[in-house]
This record gives C-alpha cells, structure tokens and sequence, in this order.
RNA sequence: GGCGGCGUAGCCAAGUGGUAAGGCACAGGUCUGCAAAACCUUUAUUCACCAGUUCAAAUCUGGUCGCCGCCUCCA
C-alpha cells in the first residue's frame, strides 16, 4: 500500500492521508445541479475527483464513491430571487422538469465517459430521498438545533460551535461588508442561517412540492449531500470532494447539520478542486454562453486532449481556457498518443527481454522485467502521491518513452500509468471509414506522382501532391515509398 | 470591508532554501529533388518589483504593483 499526501482544506495544509478503516476508502463528492450541460469548468472538478480516485485505487485502496445528482430546488440568477433552475430549463424547453432532470443527468455520464472518467460507486437523485431528509430535520428539530420561522425550518448556527471552522470567515466582518443587493431574510436569527425546509420562499413558483410536518414545501439544498453521505458511507467519511466555492457555504453547512446530527467528527479530509477561468473570469453558467464538452467535439477537438490539458496542471490552481490553450494541449496529446501507440506496435525492438540493462533486468513487481522501467512507475506514482502532481506525473511519462528501456516494457508501463491517466495511451486512433472510390483516387494520385519523381518531373510531382493535400490528406515519404491517412 | 490564491522563457507549466523539470511553438541539423512527417540539437545568468534574513532565496520575512476567486445559485 502506498502513501497518498493530501491537501486537506480544513488544515489549509498536506497531510498523510490515512483511511477510517483500514484500505476502504469512502468518498462523497458533490455532483451536478441537472438543469442544463455541463460546461468544461465543471467537469475539471469531476476530472480531478477522478484523478483522486483511480490514485487511490492504483495504490491499492478499495474505494466507494458516492455522488447526488441534483434534481430540484436551486435558485437561478445571480440575486437569490429567480425561479428554480430546473423549472427554468424545463421552460426554456418545453419539458416536464423530470425529463429535463433526466436528460441532463444522461448527458453529464456521457461527458464523463467521453472524458474518461470512471461512474461513481453510488448516484443518488435528490428527489428519492425526500422522507429521509424529514427524518433527518426532524432528529436536528428534536436535539434543538431548529427554529421554525416564517413558513420555514431554519438551522440556527450560533448552536454550533466551529461554524467558521472550514471557511476561516470572520462573521462579523461579512456583515459589516456584505454586498447591498444581496436581499436579507428578516426571518433568520444570524445571517448565515440556512434553510433546511421551505414552505415558503420568496417565489411561489417552485415546482416540485412535498407533504411534510412543517407543511407542503421542499428541502434546503445542503441537506442532500449530508443525508446521502450519512446514508451510504456512514456517520464517518474519509474525503469529501468539491468544488472551492462550496468552502464558504455549502460545505460550512453540511458540517453544521451532519456533525450536529451524529454528534461526532465528519468528515477527515476535505478536498477542494480550484476553478476554470477564461480570460474574463470564472466560467459560469449564470454568465450564458459557456463552452461545454459538446461544443468542444463539434469544433474538433478529442476529449481526451481536453483531459490531456487539465492534467498538465494542478487540481488546487487557477487554470485559464483559451482556445489556443487547447490546441496547444491537443497537439501535445495527439504526439503523445501517436508515440506509445507507436511503442506498443514497435516489432523491431520486441526482444522478449530487456537487453538495455541486463544486469538487473529480471521479473520485477507488476508483469516487469526490467527494473528501470519500474523505477519510472514508482516516480509516477510518487507524483501523484505528492498530493495528485499530475503535471509531474506526465513528465515521467515522457521520461519513461525517452529512456531506452525496451518496447515491451514502456508498454506494461504505459499501461499502469494510464489506469490512472485514462488518455487512451494505448488505444489506435478511430480510423476514420474512407470511402473505397476516395482511397482508390488517392491511390492513383499517389503512384502517378511516383511515377512523375521517377522521371525527374518535380514540378509535376509537386503539383499532384498539392491536389492530394487539398483533399485532406496527409501523405509521408518514408524509404518504403508512400503513405497516406486522413487529415486529423 | 473580510477571507483566500496567483504573478517562472513566445505559450502552457513543475519546482517552496542549495544554484531553473517537462510539454507546445520557434530556430538549426539529419532525411528529402524540394517539402511534409519523423528523429537529433539549441532556446530563462534568471523566476512581477523593492528591501531584508542566510554561506546560499524563484523558494523564507516585510513592503509595492498587477491579476483572479470566495463572502450570493455555482465545480
């Protein structure tokens, strides 16, 4: 078992990560709210989490991951004010709410796994787990937590003590400078109350309603993650995942009402992804116009050269998108996966042995047979154990196809680095089907243009390699004569 | 107003006390009739700026400037 160093937001430093029980890992990780497409913001989170998990599995953990999807109750618009999100989509499209749910849900697992992500262990709906959030607020109501006002169940902080813990917010401070247009709830005791069930809001148009003992209403947002946690990982959780705006508030509340609830200790180990940035700010989807998984395939671009850029840097910094970014990164990709797909079909270096380092090339640890070709796997691993250095971790990728260590084993390598990576390192490009009259043309060209150098006509030869490039193809001379592939 | 992060080559980016990883792009070379592709080589006396601590600082301390996030639904 190896040793995962983790950054713990709680601690504002790393630490050794060391599981609840002995190599089962539990982890809960906020999921998305259904109500439109995921923008590639989002997702880095989602890929950072996976990163998270695949390390942990690599270095032998068993690991359960748990994840909500949220299907009901978040406000639209930057003022608190709006309609509920979901009842927005459903609008916007002439949808039930539900399909809407659905259908955002379908295409964020489909996303994910066009990024290479692994589905998490455990999805839950929000809207499944109504009677056990009533459950829940009626414990937290009974232990005195509660305070009913104005139509709703607050949660009053000032019970809980270590409310700032997490966010390390001055209270006072917040008051004191809180923004003008942020509309202030008359009924709250403190400020940073929260909500745990509406019966009334500041907008009558909420959409899905239930029958509780508090009256006809729906549930404040944070109790999702606490309930499904508690439900499916238990009263203690090794990491919670998230993005860094939920610091402040969801996650401060989760704390709150959890740890109120159990009486103990949460969660060990809090980790935190940074935003997605374009060159105005934060990518949001209040903004409008965002730039999604969809429309990144639509103008060409492999998902896997998006999960190639994000890994080129840490999960804990601000990363800036720009086209030109991208294509930086899917340039690097593409020359990356050509190569080790090129050492995974290399014949004439496939001696059945290391020859590069005979002294101490025998049967090592993971199928190698060449202790230097492990050396590279375990300074992988040690990068990524350095609180998930994935940018480093691809440097030894790269060290490791430069080295002279042969094919064979780059290859079993390789395929170690990339259960983790999940870049399709030794998956063949999609051939992309070629019409037979198109190849047969192209063929054609190809041999008259032979047949032109052949005969010292260059300008011929030139020009037909011209036509053949206008078609969207690329042709390579190699000592063996030509050969053509569709443009990429 | 409070809390937090960042500023390293043309671009992306690692590095948190020991003398600047890696990738992309560019340039030169090999190959080629010329190219393309591929391969090889080169590319930061310097880490926003100014002081200070130290034998030694991109790394620590103080200050200045600039950018960004959170405190409000959000990954």
């Amino acid at each position: 078992m190896r040793t995962l160093r983790l950054y713990n937001t709680m601690s504002r430093s790393i630490e050794e990560f060391v599981p609840i029980s002995e190599n089962a890992v539990g982890i809960y990780t906020c999921g998305p709210t259904v109500y439109n497409f995921a923008h590639i913001g989002n997702l880095r989170t989602y890929i950072g989490e996976d990163i998270l998990v695949k390390t942990l599995i690599a270095f032998g953990y068993d690991v359960k991951r748990v994840m909500n999807i949220t299907d009901v109750g978040h406000l639209e618009s930057d003022a608190d004010d709006g309609e509920d999100k979901l009842l927005l989509g459903a609008k916007r499209e002439n949808k039930s709410i539900k399909e809407i749910a659905e259908f955002y849900e379908d295409v964020f697992f489909d996303d994910c796994e066009k990024l290479g992500m692994m589905r998490p262990t455990v999805v839950r709906r929000a809207t499944d787990c109504i009677e056990q959030y009533i459950d829940f607020i009626k414990v937290l109501e009974k232990k005195g937590y509660t305070y009913f006002s104005g139509g709703n169940v607050y949660f009053d902080i000032s019970l809980f003590p270590g409310y700032t813990n997490l966010s390390r917010a001055v209270l006072d401070d917040q008051i004191a400078g809180s923004r003008e247009d942020v509309e202030r709830d008359s009924n709250k005791k403190n400020p940073q109350d929260f909500v745990l069930w509406f019966t009334k809001s500041k907008f009558e148009n909420q959409a899905m309603k239930w029958d509780s003992p508090w009256g006809v209403g729906y549930p404040g947002w944070h109790l999702e993650c606490s309930v499904i946690a508690l439900e499916n990982l238990g009263e203690r959780l090794d990491i919670h995942c998230g993005g860094v705006d939920h610091i402040a508030v969801h996650h401060t509340n989760e704390i709150a009402q959890t740890e109120s609830y159990t009486g103990k200790k949460w969660v060990n180990h809090w980790w935190h992804a940074e935003f997605l940035q374009d060159d105005k700010g934060k990518m949001s989807k209040s903004a409008g116009e965002f730039v999604n998984l969809d429309l990144l395939i639509k103008k060409g671009y492999d998902p896997l050269a998006y999960r190639y850029y994000v890994l080129g840097s840490h999960y804990r910094r601000q990363l800036v998108f720009s086209f030109e970014n991208l294509d930086q990164a899917s340039a690097a990709y593409r020359k990356l996966r050509e190569k080790t797909i090129e050492i995974a079909s290399d014949k004439t270096g496939g001696a059945s042995v290391c020859t590069a380092h005979s002294g101490d090339c025998v049967l090592h640890g993971d199928g190698l047979s060449c202790a230097e070709a492990q050396k590279y796997l375990e300074r992988f691993y040690a990068a990524l154990a350095d609180d998930l250095n994935t940018a480093n971790a691809l440097t030894e990728l790269y060290a490791l196809i430069k080295s002279d260590i042969a094919p064979q084993d780059k290859v079993s390598v390789i395929a170690k680095m990339d259960e983790v990576l999940s870049l399709n390192l030794l998956v063949p490009f999609e051939e992309r089907s070629v019409d037979a009259n198109f190849a047969a043309e192209i063929e054609r060209l190809i041999s008259e243009r032979a047949e032109a150098k052949k005969a010292k006509d260059y300008a011929r030869a030139d020009e037909i390699r011209e036509r053949i490039i206008a078609k969207g193809v690329v042709i390579k001379d190699n000592k063996d004569g030509t050969v053509w592939e569709l443009k990429k």
